[in-house]
DNA sequence: ATTTTCCTTTACGTAAACGTCAACCTTGAT
DNA sequence: ATCAAGGTTGACGTTTACGTAAAGGAAAAT
């Protein structure tokens, strides 16, 4: 089962350049107990775990997950190998409430792509009307030139 | 074209209560430019226009816009009317840009369920395990007895 | 008449998520 | 040797979006 193979390992601005993050922002969501880098004396060194989990941390963010949270569902991913019942229904429980916000927002985003179209819509009209008065006094100008 | 109706109007707490924020949210919200009340003495009277304000701007938090953000939409789109070129092209290029905040959003989304799908589905299989354990600890037991 | 019930303004407090120093190693290049 | 490039740990500062409390007006219910 075990690979035994030396995984990637990434240091701290690998990852900032990567997912455009300042390296403060990598400490601080570690001090948070979302990264657990390794260390090579003091030196953190990162393990592709590391990274995926800073890539769905950031992802979480974009779609409005606090820190907290996502280290919540980490956590408890982490933990189901454990395989306590209680723990284990309440994470499914977590589950579809997370789930039921996201179809929240896809209606939330649904609606409101309708409506940047319609202001867009809009905002061409006015566009148009202005660039034909624009038209017409050129128009006039050149008769009268 | 004016329908000189008497539009309906709401309290602060009406609004409150329908959108389930509190009356100092929508006070915060009016300091920062977005709603406009009028005003019956001291008291807030808030129009159609505001209400659908709040909800949008309601909305926009939940897909990540800040309050400022939202404004600035508002205050756009308020003044396509005017139609001063620039301000349009500049607006049709903000619209532009948050629908692919839009899109990204939608696959962030996409990824996300698959994702809570696929922990859902480990978790049912942990569960099982332990509920498997319990059974056979069960008739043992019985058998025992 | 007075007690609720809403509403108001002013103002200080706060949590989250970093930004921004400062002051300090260490390590490879010149 | 020294110097620049990257790394480290504090520790205080900042922004956003409100919460919370104080102090009070005005109207409606008891």
């Amino acid at each position: 089962m075990n690979k035994a193979a030396k995984l990637r390992t990434y240091s701290i601005s690998d990852l900032a350049k990567e997912f455009d993050v300042t390296t403060r922002t990598i400490r601080f969501y570690e001090q948070q107990g979302i990264l657990n880098p390794a260390r090579q004396g003091q030196t953190r060194i990162y393990s592709p775990k590391d990274r995926v989990r800073l890539m769905l941390t950031l992802r979480g963010k974009r779609l409005g997950f606090s820190l907290a949270e996502s280290k919540e569902l980490y956590d408890m991913y982490d933990s189901t190998t454990e395989g306590d019942e209680k723990q284990l229904l309440y994470m499914l429980d977590i589950l579809a409430k997370k789930q039921a916000d996201m179809q929240q927002q896809l209606r939330d985003i649904q609606r409101l792509q309708e409506e940047l179209n319609t202001a867009e819509a809009r905002c061409r009209e006015a566009l148009d009307k202005v660039r034909e008065r624009e038209h017409r006094k050129l128009e006039k100008q050149q008769k009268a030139g």
